[in-house]
DNA sequence: TCGATGCATCGACGTTTGTCGATCCATTCA
DNA sequence: TGAATGGATCGACAAACGTCGATGCATCGA
């Protein structure tokens, strides 16, 4: 459910925030403008996604047998290197979209389930 | 409604596909991942908006007066140079976020109604 | 006609980002 | 124990990005 951004060095700094209903079913024509916090926090969270090999590894992994997948399934369809993709999971798990589990000597990324519905419903409300 | 990115010189590359609504009720475990291109025009969407100053810029152009705003108002309250705002404005135009249109001596930037939405849309279905 | 104002564009700059090869560590297996 | 494999990290590098001051072009009002 939380989506987090890194901020120093893996240090959470967003907490995506419940969806404000009042938004979508009453919203006057002339609102509050978005805070500077807020503003920052969720371009981070966009940063994040805003690239085309992470949207694939995000889909290939919730695409991938079990929901889960290791960076040798990823790396060959990908077409990048595996230091490339190994940063782009890193990116991907440090923004909380991708969980990390070692299992033997795989590591295996998971999709947070909700993570990428929340950022989009915080994007909707802007 | 169409969420456009530049490609090489303010030429839309995207068109915002609607809503796969199949993707709603019935996705399954195992879906097929994002092709190449659709990853890279969502990117670009995103990236679009991956920037605090132009979340913050939607956000005031959407709350001001009538839904409108020309660059004067925006400069002071984003703390942000003329030319750098203008950039900005550029770029969520180029986007297909916001429209520009002029009067007289102002040049008035718009929300285009849905575009946010649409983009909510697309992120929430990888 | 001239000064003032709004704003796009240009050029420059420092920073961030995406990518890779090389390296190193951990785990497995013969 | 030693070779092989998975994968994180490092260092380097080019490209992209955000920002600003300077400049130029409209438009308006005196």
């Amino acid at each position: 459910m939380p989506v987090n951004v890194w901020h120093t060095e893996g240090m959470p700094v967003l907490e995506l925030l419940p969806v404000r209903d009042l938004q979508s079913c009453c919203a006057p024509i002339t609102r509050e403008p978005v805070s500077t916090e807020n503003a920052e926090r969720l371009a981070a969270a966009l940063k994040a996604l805003a690239d085309p090999a992470r949207l694939r590894l995000i889909s290939m992994v919730a695409a991938h047998e079990d929901g889960e997948a290791c960076v040798c399934d990823l790396t060959e369809p990908l077409g990048l290197s595996q230091p490339t993709v190994s940063h782009h999971l890193k990116v991907l798990v440090g923004a909380g979209y991708l969980t990390r589990t070692k299992r033997g000597t795989w590591h295996y990324y998971r999709l947070v389930p909700g993570a990428l519905d929340s950022a989009a419903s915080l994007l909707a409300s802007v």
